[in-house]
DNA sequence: ACATAAAATGTAAGCGCTTACATTTATATC
DNA sequence: GATATAAATGTAAGCGCTTACATTTTATGT
């Protein structure tokens, strides 16, 4: 492989010249930079991005950290911000935490020895406090999906009260009265800002509240059958369940199934993220997009512009979801 | 950000030293290992891995080239390939190709001039002959789910006719005579291959093969649907449908069912790769298991045994699939 | 034509490590 | 205890770039 000195000898410049022109801002004249890139392509010359970064002191790699690298949640969400740096060569190393604190926080600690930029951060176990104290360190990151006060304008997240009570409201105005929920796990603040939302909804139609209709999942496919065996066996009757995202939804679906309920005539689900196999299930569910893919770009923006002083589209920080109506849901016969 | 020599000045011993602790291989008394680790600590020192790649010319980092970062089938393949590494402290970079030739050859450009030690790529649209010099280059590199004669040591792919073979036959032991068919693209290995497995389990139940029954697709959900459509007009009558993979006969079945045909009772549809949401679907779809997470695993294996000199289980190339009966397939009655 | 400022180019010192080779120190052999 | 041998440590030259600073060339004004 080429070097940078082998292209100033063929060009018969310095060194310093050539690798201006390599990272062409300052001043070269218009003939000595064709001598230059003339040299480099025919020797077929590639910069060797490691001394760069070395010289530098730019890795120009961002750090991602997803909880797991499979499921439909993470995909959308990693080749939004994929594409996004791709775009300006920068490249991302991907590390997966598995929602364990300290699996997270070693992928963190992975990320920043491998002298990434900047980081990309959706976690979900490891705690506030730490994420703060990691804020004062050198190595800039964004939060996706979680909101810490102290930290407000590096977190991307949703309007999860709002999704929560865009889902309710649709099922109240499809005219059930009585609606189950199944939550995420309540220590998680979008898990509780969704079920404020519904609760609002609630309100809003003069519907007091039911804790018998309230089961606690973790956003998972079987809490979501559990979720549901649960609240059948109880002994409020229900004609709409709303569940806390599409996994659990899906469960919940499975299960209804499996005790002769037949969907969604005699029972109408809802979901939450507008994960891509919502569409597949049947009933086609209906449920609130979450625009994680949007957001993983936004997240790539961030980092473009706070630590690569890129100029990008404005940022933005708070994302708004939308009600998604599929065939999941009936109106309710009274 | 302490550095080597820094530690090298609190230990009081030479750079080389603290390097040869480091990457402790060579021979280095217990006593000044002990003095260096005690430095290191004391200083917070975390090696820079930038410089430690310049020098050693080994980036430890490995690129990883898919067709798309979200989707059912790529998240486990990543998922076991991202597994294996951290163990071994290698990093992932990824890349995404779109099918697409001339992304996948920018894509791997990208990667090679990021100094990735090793490549794993799951390339669609390049030809046999690119890869085939670029083994020539001095970046060595594992193909998943391709197979290049010239190559085949580094092809680590499923047994598709196998695959083929399977699925159809358990369709046909349900009793199915009249069974069509939605291909993938034929100018693809994969397809063929699984078509071919069809065939011959056709041939071995003496049942000719009928050209009506079948349907070109691109793997992709649309096209399931409208091949069905296809067939469903055609002059052909099938009781069962076989589909080259889960997305087309996912497409197929909504496609069905908007034809007001009952699932399963009046059609039955087979898959393949169990892909995660086909336990979801309803009724959940009998496919033919793609073990792509181990073989992910597996071409992580290579580059550590092969690029890294580590060893590791024995390598293996060739994977088996395996059926998966759910509840999509009935038993026809004659 | 000459002084002066601006633009273009060159020089050389790092960036933080690894590693071949040289040197010192410890261990074994007789 | 002298010698041979092995183990431990040190020295210093890079790896391929970037960049502050120095120097040379070119443009500008009078």
């Amino acid at each position: 492989m080429a070097t940078i000195y082998e292209v100033s000898k063929l060009a018969g410049v310095s060194l310093a010249t050539v690798s201006r022109v390599m990272n062409n801002n300052t001043n070269v004249s218009d003939a000595t930079r064709k001598k230059v890139t003339v040299a480099m392509t025919q020797l077929g010359y590639r910069p060797n991005s490691i001394a760069q970064s070395l010289a530098s002191n730019c890795s120009n790699s961002v750090g991602l950290l997803v909880s797991e690298l499979q499921g439909p949640f993470y995909g959308p969400m990693m080749s939004g911000i994929e594409t996004a740096f791709r775009k300006q060569s920068k490249h991302v190393i991907i590390a997966a935490g598995h929602s364990d604190e300290e699996r997270e926080q070693q992928a963190i600690e992975f990320l920043i020895s491998r002298n990434c930029d900047g980081l990309i951060l959706h976690v979900e176990a490891i705690s506030d406090d730490y994420l703060i104290e990691l804020s004062k360190g050198k190595t800039p990151f964004v939060l996706i999906n979680r909101y810490i006060r102290e930290l407000a304008s590096r977190c991307i997240i949703l309007n999860n009260v709002k999704g929560g009570y865009l889902a309710t409201k649709h099922v109240l105005e499809q005219g059930h009265t009585n609606i189950a929920y199944i939550s995420g796990p309540l220590w998680k603040q979008d898990a509780q800002d969704r079920l404020a939302g519904h609760k609002q909804a609630l309100a809003e139609h003069n519907i007091s509240f039911n804790e018998q209709l309230l089961y606690q999942g973790d956003f998972m496919e079987d809490s979501g059958t559990a979720g549901f065996q649960h609240l059948y066996n109880g002994n409020s009757k229900f004609t709409a369940l709303i569940c806390a995202n599409d996994e659990m939804a899906t469960g919940a679906m499975a299960s209804a199934r499996e005790s002769s309920l037949i969907l969604p005539e005699q029972l109408s689900i809802m979901g939450y993220d507008n994960v891509f196999f919502t569409r597949h299930v049947y009933p086609p569910l209906s449920t609130v997009n979450y625009p994680i893919n949007e957001m993983g770009q936004m997240a790539a923006n961030w980092i473009l512009s706070e630590v690569y002083k890129k100029t990008t589209p404005a940022l933005q920080t708070l994302f708004e979801p939308e009600l998604v109506v599929r065939q999941s849901i009936i109106t309710n016969p009274q």
